[in-house]
DNA sequence: TCTGGGGTCCTCCCACTA
DNA sequence: TCTGTAGTGGGAGGACCC
């Protein structure tokens, strides 16, 4: 049998690309997307920025001291989504085995296509000039037998980051033209094991610290290892998995139809709270946002997270199941809200303050019914045993003024709201805990994606770059 | 010195049940 | 009826990825 060929397609400093396309007087500069304030984080930067050692994940205070005249963007995800779908619709046309791992970053199982669109090297250099001529963005692609090893080649088929001299490609693969690495079956073990262990898929800085009592420094010394050590090391799962890898055996398929298993958000607060009041309200905004995503994609959920990290860092989770799946944002902030008022959390809280919430939906069921809103029922709602009022309280967490036996058919009032959101978009309707002199507190996705960025955003005009310099 | 947001997967513990 | 055990599922947390 033929050996498989995979495609790994990263798009090279995608977030801050897509800003130089928009802004022309970009080019040439040091650019970062991400947070700019002090709890923000670099998501991406323009190789002119790269040369002064910034990174993806880096925090924003350490970008800053780095690289002062660097022009920060605080993001625009919707955007980049839009670019991320132009790329998705030049792999389409290659081949419908795609299985996507970010907005910029996908792998592609092209062996069936060979016949049709020659070997796999021309069709990767083929795709690249592709997605450069409709988006006019650039990427790299790794060409391998299986998805580590062509994950792994799209890396070494980086460009060079400006003043560190060319990047010398690993033993084992060879260039298939600009921004194409190939390695081929033959050469995949030279090639695999002349990285770092660190490099291989699963192994983070906890792993590594374990991996490095056995001497492991490389991935040729990971392979020296039996597989029972490594499940001495690093458990069971994780041991037998690295066993395998290691030795170049990976024959994972690409998933072209991997599902959404869970919906959340989570925000980073500019200081830290401790009072629950505050935090409940946080909690409506953020079930709201989770509930209009959760409706978007016709799903309900069973499982309801809280998650809080404290000012100490230390991160705990409170989740519950429900009988019955749910959609509505008020159903999820009530579950959410009793799980912070737990005694041992709203101690913690307390004690500690908050510097982040996050509140996230999981156990994903297609809703039957394609109706908005619509709650899959076959008992009463479980909002009938929670006080759906209890949301409607002001900012001085005072109850509004409502008649106690006022009975409201709660299922009615979330088909109501969400035929409003779906004429008028989700921005239209909120809790009335949202509502502030300046409008509504919605949360939307990708509103603080990299933490907070400091007042005043930046506008960026045509030939004037007028981003904030930190 | 500093640590974001949105995810997935795995492990461990515990309660429940047969 | 009581006890031990194995299987299962929920909950919490850790580690990792981009």
């Amino acid at each position: 049998m033929a050996a498989r060929a995979i495609l790994h397609v990263d798009m090279d400093a995608f977030y801050a690309a897509v800003e130089v396309l928009q802004n022309p007087a970009l080019i040439g500069k040091p650019v970062i997307v991400g947070g700019s304030a002090e709890r923000g984080v670099v998501a991406s930067c323009s190789y002119e920025a790269r040369a002064f050692g910034i990174k993806s994940a880096m925090s924003s205070s350490q970008a800053r001291r780095l690289c002062p005249q660097a022009i920060w963007i605080s993001g625009n995800h919707g955007l980049y989504g839009e670019y991320s779908e132009k790329v998705h619709e030049c792999f389409a046309e290659v081949t419908p085995l795609i299985e996507p791992i970010a907005l910029d970053e996908a792998f592609l199982d092209v062996t069936g296509a060979r016949r049709l669109l020659g070997d796999p090297v021309k069709i990767a250099t083929d795709l690249r000039n592709r997605i450069r001529e409709v988006t006019g963005l650039v990427c790299s692609v790794g060409v391998g037998p299986s998805k580590l090893i062509a994950k792994l080649a799209s890396v070494a088929a980086k460009p060079p980051i400006p003043g560190k001299g060319e990047r010398v490609l690993p033993p084992g693969a060879r260039r298939g033209g600009e921004g194409v690495a190939v390695v081929v079956p033959s050469e995949q073990l030279t090639f695999l094991h002349s990285h770092p262990a660190r490099a291989l898929w699963g192994i983070g800085p906890q792993t590594m610290a374990r991996l490095e009592r056995y001497g492991v420094k490389t991935v040729a010394d990971l392979a020296s290892l039996s597989e029972d050590t490594l499940i001495r090391a690093v458990g069971n799962a994780h041991g037998r998995h690295l066993h395998l890898l290691s030795n170049g055996i990976d024959d994972r398929a690409v998933e072209a139809d991997r599902g959404v298993k869970s919906i959340g958000h989570e925000e980073t607060f500019g200081t830290d709270h401790s009072e629950v009041s505050v935090l409940s309200i946080e909690i409506v905004r953020m079930a709201d946002a989770v509930s209009n995503r959760l409706r978007d994609s016709k799903r309900s959920a069973k499982t309801i997270t809280l998650k809080l990290k404290f000012s100490d860092f230390r991160l705990i989770t409170r989740s519950k199941s429900v009988p019955v799946p749910v959609t509505s944002g008020v159903t999820i902030a009530s579950v959410a809200k009793a799980l912070l008022n737990e005694a041992d959390v709203v101690s913690l809280v307390r004690d500690q303050g908050v510097r982040l919430l996050g509140v996230s939906v999981s156990g994903l069921l297609e809703l039957t019914d394609q109706s908005p809103g619509r709650e899959v029922l076959t008992e009463p709602p479980l909002v009938d045993q929670l006080d759906l009022f209890a949301d409607m309280t002001s900012l001085d967490n005072k109850p509004h003024d409502r008649p106690p036996s006022t009975a409201v058919n709660t299922v009615d009032l979330d088909r109501a709201v969400a035929s409003v959101k779906e004429r008028f978009g989700d921005a239209a309707l909120a809790p009335a805990v949202l509502a502030t002199s300046d409008g509504l507190r919605v949360k939307r996705r990708g509103d603080t994606q990299w933490g907070q960025s400091l007042p005043e955003p930046p506008t960026v005009l045509p030939n004037e770059p007028n981003n904030e310099r930190i």
